[in-house]
RNA sequence: GCGCCCGUAGCUCAGUUGGAUAGAGCGUUGGCCUCCGAAGCCAAAGGCCGCAGGUUCGAUUCCUGCCGGGCGCACCA
């Protein structure tokens, strides 16, 4: 049971006693401040509205009745009505063999037990190679995915390749111009094409494999030959990137091949207009969105236009509707802010065909300004113009990488400086939080070789730990699973970035003016002990956010 | 013009769904390696939390207006 339940456990119990009503919920917090304990809540003032007494009083009462608990220490009354929670030193030692014992668990809980959640991310046109946004995007998705997981849910992970429509057709006539190029025809790049390298670069493997002009062949067929070419070697050099990066993805869905092959768009069309939901309006079909006030659209949208072609807004409905929602309670979709008009408009469409407000939940990721020497790289799709993900993996690599997109909130707007985190790497906060477990690793490595036997951990009288550095530490530790729910519930992984940054900050003090190798054999198995469960946290900080705990460094 | 997001230390950003004396990294200044890793530690300087009102015991947080920045407003995707 987590530490807070049990301290809220101890409130109702005292607020029975005192004969007063119970509050609808006891949130808890960590004071800034150590005289204000290690866990304060706020209750006693929320309650105070209802319960016609003063803050003060109600705090009072609680304190009084509060049920000694092996936890608690003692409680205080404070401010205006605070009711302060003081942990039990040798509690808090003696939970470390808790925090060993789990291991590898240890932060995991069951809030989100039995959801099964669709989570799409990154999703980056097949259209080019993926950028510095996309790595952003990859990076918050997957850590988001890893969270919700190590809460019960069951997530499935999602990367939706745009293969069909005006862009298909754009990349295909780019990269057949590219190919007829490669052959020593003097072909132009068509109006609204792809003027990348990276087309040429495929259009000299195509030639090398065998590949054909199809000269002959009607339009229709050489687009789509040269366009699922095309498509296919940009989406397995997506991957490929993703995969170096840590990230896969459970579910590779098509436009094409899993919504518009079988005709789901239309289908959905029916359904808006048996359910009364679309109009017929100068040859097109119409939703009512801006009826759906809940949902914020300002306009009625398209779904069929009067050439009798479905919208992409239909096709996306369709595929949100019939595959996205299929056997999910919860489906979340990050996207570019360049999309963000397209949120409402869904939001609408989802609630009118029925699924719950809270099901469809959609995440702006901000874009990233990439600086170079402090001066911006300018980034044009239009014009191959851009800093490929590639590239910043080259350069900061992934660890520093995925780090420094967890450390802001993903709808921050973000500036990245390329030079500076090359040049200056080894400051990057990332270090800083692997250094602490390279640390560690080594204090165990340094005593096996004197020869010092490593007791086994969770067994370990941690009672010698009383030093004021030694229980900080500890309290940190057990706060851990608390942070991982919370980050959890609000999407928002980095919180786990900026609490492993404290914790390493509390770390390398302690280590400094506290030795563990030592004569003293109790207080050496004890710091053993403490140094384990520290070690143990960061591995599953980390892991969480798809950053590696090097042994050494 | 309408809508969404964002204005916090010189720079980049946190601030736990309204809490107590606003934080970190980088940068700047000054100290610390005969002692388990100096990618570290200690200390200093740096703030009308964009501006003005409102809500209440209490506002960086919520509401309104203004100023400043980003993005979006197609029978494109």
């Amino acid at each position: 049971m987590r530490l807070t339940d049990r301290l809220t456990d101890g409130v109702r119990t005292a607020l029975a006693k005192a004969g007063l009503p119970e509050p609808a919920e006891c949130a808890w917090e960590v004071p800034r401040q150590a005289e204000h304990g290690d866990y304060a809540t706020n209750f006693p003032m929320v309650l105070a509205r209802i319960a016609k007494r003063a803050p003060r009083q109600i705090a009072d009462l609680v304190a009084k009745h509060f049920p000694p608990m092996p936890e608690v220490e003692r409680v205080e009354v404070a401010g205006p009505g605070f009711l302060n929670v003081f942990l039990t030193p040798a509690w808090c030692a003696s939970a470390l063999s808790e925090i060993l014992a789990a291991g590898a668990a240890y932060g995991r809980g069951e809030s989100q037990a039995g959801r099964r959640i669709r989570l799409e991310f990154v999703s980056a046109n097949p259209t080019g190679p993926l950028v510095i946004v996309n790595a952003r995007a990859a990076a918050v998705g997957d850590a988001l995915a890893r969270l919700l997981r190590t809460q019960g849910a069951h997530v499935a992970t999602e990367f939706y390749v745009n293969d069909a429509g005006n862009q298909f057709e754009a990349l295909a006539r780019s990269f057949e111009a590219r190919v007829r190029q490669e052959f020593g025809e003097s072909a132009a790049l068509p109006e609204n094409g792809y003027p990348g390298e990276y087309l040429v670069d495929l259009a000299k493997a195509y030639r090398h494999e065998g590949g054909r002009l199809m000269n002959g062949a009607p339009e229709r067929e050489r687009i789509e030959h040269f366009g699922r070419y095309a498509v296919a070697r940009m989406v397995e050099a997506q991957r490929r990137i993703l995969r170096e990066y840590g990230v896969e993805f459970d579910v590779w869905s098509s436009e094409q091949r899993d919504v518009r092959d079988k005709r789901l768009s239309e289908k959905v069309l029916e359904e808006f207009a048996s359910r009364g939901l679309s109009y017929e309006q100068d040859g097109a079909l119409w939703f009512r969105s801006s009826e759906r006030d809940e949902a914020g659209d300002d306009k009625d949208r398209v779904l069929r236009r009067s050439n009798g072609e479905p919208t992409y807004f239909a096709v996306d409905v369709a595929y949100h509707h019939y595959l996205k929602f299929a056997n999910t309670d919860r489906v979340i979709n990050l996207l570019g802010p360049d999309h963000h008009g397209l949120v409402a408009p869904m939001r609408a469409a989802m609630q009118a065909l029925g699924h719950p407000p809270e099901a469809f939940e959609v995440l702006l990721v901000q874009l990233v300004t990439l600086l170079r020497d402090g001066q911006p790289v300018r980034m044009s799709k239009r014009r191959g113009e851009f800093v490929l993900m590639e590239e910043l993996l080259e350069e900061v690599g992934r660890d520093a990488a995925r780090f420094t997109f967890l450390t802001r909130r993903h709808d921050s707007p973000l500036e990245f400086d390329l030079a500076v985190a090359t040049r200056q790497s080894n400051e990057n906060p990332v270090y800083y939080v692997q250094y602490a477990h390279a640390r560690i690793r080594s204090i165990f490595r340094q005593a096996a070789e004197q020869g010092i036997a490593v007791p086994n951990l969770p067994d370990v009288d941690t009672s010698p730990l009383v030093e004021p550095a030694e229980l900080a530490l500890i309290k940190l530790l057990l706060q851990f699973p608390e942070l991982v729910n919370g980050a959890a519930r609000a999407l928002e992984p980095h919180r786990v970035a900026y609490w492993l940054q404290q914790l390493a900050a509390e770390f390398h003090p302690w280590y400094k003016t506290h030795r563990v190798i030592q004569d003293d054999a109790r207080l050496m198995r004890a710091r053993m002990a403490l140094c384990a469960a520290v070690d143990t946290v960061i591995r599953n900080g980390l892991e969480l956010l798809g950053v590696s705990a090097p042994e050494s460094m």
